[in-house]
DNA sequence: TCAAGATAGTTTCGAAACGCTACTATCTAG
DNA sequence: CTAGATAGTAGCGTTTCGAAACTATCTTGA
């Protein structure tokens, strides 16, 4: 009875390349670069386990070289902290800056959130559950991380157990604990469920 | 009795910019460069009046001169053929190449169709709606042009007179014919409703 | 205990891509 | 016919990026 095939509406595909475009194009603000705005939001929004070179690196899809010279940037401009590891000699956290929270503040980002508000309630959940399902599979294809918070992911654990629900919570992969607003945060070692 | 500010989901601003990167990243099929497949998507989609260089820099929200580059590297490669207007001296229509067609048929962009693919006729189409809206929200933001279809554009007569539905059609802004097959194609000069 | 390999991160290099400005050529308005 | 707008190109410096080479630390297993 319907059609088979897309009907000839735009694509949401090309909608999509659109959106991003005009999105990470919209910089202009500060004296930031496109590519230190993606990292400032990135380390701004992960988890303590989830803020290192690599795991922005994977995230913005890049090498670590590239990541590397970012982070370098922010850090001179004291945008980041860097701290290294107790556990681990390699590898170093990196914490956004007072600094970094006041331009964040006024992102060219917030734009694009600004006409994700337009949506009503139920179009927004709609389009969130669609994108949702569109990163998952497209990061499977592609053989990325998913970065997911812990609310959705199959990891978290509540009151000794992997009961979620109350705290304290704790994250059953790497045994630790998470404070409340922690498990808002995005996390490399995501996993849906 | 619904919360008032967003849910604690991923927020439609994050997945659409990390769609964006894994879908622009997601290249090294051919010899080709991220910013020559936008440009080649986007001289596939674009009708006759928008196959230009200038066109395609508002599409691509960059400079005149950067995409001026582009097209001339795709020039060179046969990628695509330059037209010298025959109205226009200054003006010139860049066609695609069969050769480019064939680069198109493989597109690492796929992926994100495919992605898209995998949503429900009723979620496709309600993140299609929801994105759609976001755009022209974002497009009129950033004063940027919206880019669409005729079927959707305020321009498209028919038979004559500005009704739609049947042939013969006519955009009603340039004064020019249209050929059944290109009312489906993308217009810089789009105008909503 | 020690060697081999994995991992975190940096550095350098060359190739793009980009924004900007200046420039030519053509079209359009008064 | 002149002034200004528009289509497109060319050059410069910055940013970005991928790839490769490298150091330092951790891990594994014989």
């Amino acid at each position: 009875m319907g059609t088979e095939h897309t009907p000839p509406t735009r694509s949401v595909a090309e909608l999509v390349t659109q959106l991003g475009r005009y999105a990470y194009g919209a910089t202009s603000v500060a004296g930031l670069t496109p590519a230190q705005w993606t990292a400032l939001r990135y380390f701004s929004r992960a988890n303590r386990f989830s803020r290192t070179v690599s795991a922005f690196a994977e995230f913005h899809a890049t090498t670590r070289g590239t990541a590397s010279g970012t982070v370098k940037s922010l850090v001179q401009g004291s945008y980041l902290k860097r701290t290294p590891s107790s556990s681990d000699g390699r590898s170093a956290r990196l914490d956004v800056t007072s600094k970094a929270r006041g331009c964040l503040s006024n992102d060219p980002f917030q734009r694009l959130m600004r006409a994700a508000d337009t949506l009503s309630t139920t179009a927004h959940r709609a389009v969130t559950k669609g994108l949702n399902r569109m990163l998952g599979e497209l990061a499977q294809d592609l053989d990325k991380p998913r970065f997911g918070v812990c609310t959705e992911c199959k990891h978290l654990c509540g009151d000794g157990r992997c009961l979620q629900g109350q705290p304290p919570y704790q994250c059953g992969l790497l045994n630790e604990p998470l404070a409340e607003p922690e498990i808002e945060q995005l996390c490399v070692n995501f996993e849906s469920s």
